[in-house]
RNA sequence: GUAGCCAUAGCUCAGCUGGUUAGAGUAUCAGAUUGUGAUUCUGAGGGUCGUGGGUUCGAGCCCCAUUGGCUACCCCA
């Protein structure tokens, strides 16, 4: 016998779990189609080579990979060994691995329209709500194995598409009761344009590794930092400006037009952001120049969403504009821009907010009671009807105590236990008994599903 | 990858400075109750105390290792 478990960081959904994750996805779902998105779906696994360099140094670690099959075949085995060799040197080996669980759904949707773009309809508009992996340490709002909801328009350069994706954010959101997640809004360029400006283009990345630790370490660990990485005082002098800047979102444009003007990058971005902003209603979303994200292919505006800030939970959405993913597989030329949601840290936050309907938890409406073989002929013949009509019902399977059947019904919360014993079926009665108020009556049998009907709308 | 806390019945947890046969609540099963639930009463089953070593006359308790869970860092949804 061996102990049951799950791998780490996985878990088992109970129903009433899944109704409640049902409810977030459908709801995102709805909003996704009414924007005109189409579905897709992409297989679990991809090849490796196609997920590896797309997250950076660090999400390449964190990539799940499939040890390939017949290793052991004898005319493999020294292949076997010089690729485990190569495997313990740090590096991939493709006669190790050569196959990967995917790390998130923008890859493998860049994958797809660079090998299907002549079949495609551009702008192509695609929906995407599948798990993805990550070989992650778990802990709150942390899993390996998480659902991700994308939403991306590739082949169209236009910001329209960044307007469109905010309205998405927040009328998804809104419908799900969070009105107080926070969509913050850069661009990639105004970082691109600070590092420009510190004369330093090379250390766009160590630049804003340090800015995007601001809130952690506060200003003075950053400037101290940024100091350590060789910049001279009047470059960090420019970033302490720039972290600075703070104020309506109007304001914030004001001053980092000041602070960054005369420089290319930096009016374009400014421009990409006012686009946005002239077309959203103010409150819909917050500039923040800080906001990096780690994903290394985003060029353009960036989106992220927060939890409201009593749940601490961190991010549960982001997004952005990528000039060139598809260029990764040999499609120059078409850029994109997509947004995700964070499914298992909605569901955290609402769970916590309690923001679930409360009528979300009963699947099953009507429960026919057991009576012996004979009545359950009669009582499986009502039941298929009542199913043919829409509502969930069941016989239970086992002629047991009814004391047994009927707190079987109450463990599962079913509202309505019917039954159909040797006096029913002499008489062509059923009685239906309300276990929430305990009334009882006995109706004509083709009259029970009018009842359930009227009674469950 | 780094650090801290935790691990006892299906579940939630007690278990004293190390000391007989490890407890409770709840759940499960059976009975009081062969056509009417949620209450009550009675009884039963269920644990190699995460795993492996060590210290000790003696370990659920102390030490080491290991696995898993949670939390934080890194990073992220």
């Amino acid at each position: 016998m061996i102990k049951p478990g799950i791998p780490q960081g996985t878990r088992d959904f109970t129903s009433a779990v899944v109704l409640k994750r049902l409810y977030i996805l459908n709801t995102i779902r709805r909003h996704f189609e009414v924007t005109g998105y189409e579905p897709l779906e992409t297989p679990a696994m991809e090849l490796l080579e196609t997920l590896t360099g797309k997250y950076g140094d660090e999400g390449d670690q964190l990539i799940f990979k499939i040890l390939n099959n017949g290793l052991s075949d004898a005319a493999n085995i020294e292949k076997a060994q010089a690729g485990f060799q190569k495997i313990l040197e740090g590096k991939n080996s493709e006669d190790i691995t050569s196959r990967a669980l995917r790390y998130d759904l923008t890859i493998p949707f860049a994958r797809y329209v660079a090998m299907n773009r002549g079949t495609l309809h551009f702008p192509f508009k695609r929906y995407q709500m599948q798990p993805v992996w990550r070989a992650d340490r778990p802990q709150k709002g942390r899993y390996r194995e998480f659902t991700q909801c994308d939403a991306d328009v590739v082949g169209s350069n236009s910001l329209w598409n960044e307007v469109e994706l905010v309205h998405l954010y927040r009328n998804t959101f809104d419908t799900l009761g969070l009105k107080d997640a926070e969509i913050t809004l850069n661009n990639r360029k105004l970082l691109a344009a600070l590092a420009l400006k510190c004369g330093a283009a090379s250390m766009l990345t160590s630049i804003t590794i340090a800015i995007d630790k601001l809130d952690k370490i506060g200003i003075d660990k950053v400037m101290e930092s940024l100091k350590e990485s060789g910049l001279t005082s009047e470059q960090v002098q420019t970033i302490h400006t720039y972290l600075s800047i703070s104020g309506s979102n109007r304001e914030k444009i004001n001053q980092i037009s000041n602070l960054l003007q005369g420089i290319h990058e930096a009016e374009k971005g400014i421009e990409e952001l006012e686009f946005i902003l002239n077309r959203v209603p103010d409150h819909y979303v917050h500039l923040d120049f800080k906001l990096a994200r780690g994903l290394d292919y985003y060029t353009g505006t960036i989106y992220e969403v927060k939890a409201p800030q009593t749940v601490k939970m961190g991010s549960i959405g982001g997004g952005g504009r990528y000039d060139n993913l598809t260029g990764l597989f040999g499609v120059e030329g078409i850029s994109g821009v997509g947004i995700s949601f964070g499914v298992d840290r909605i569901y955290d936050v609402m769970d916590t907010l309690n923001l679930f309907p409360n009528d979300l938890n009963t699947n099953l409406k009507v429960l026919f009671f057991n009576m012996g073989d004979e009545e359950s002929v009669h009582a499986f013949e009502i039941c298929t009807a009542v199913q043919q009509s829409g509502i969930p019902s069941m016989l239970f399977p086992d002629s047991v105590k009814l004391d047994k059947q009927f707190k079987y019904a109450q463990k599962r919360n079913i509202p309505y236990i019917v039954i159909v014993g040797s006096e029913e079926v002499i008489h062509k009665k059923v009685v239906i008994k309300h276990l929430n108020t305990g009334n009882q009556y006995t109706l004509n049998a083709n009259e029970l599903i009018s009842h359930l009907q009227n009674q469950i709308k």
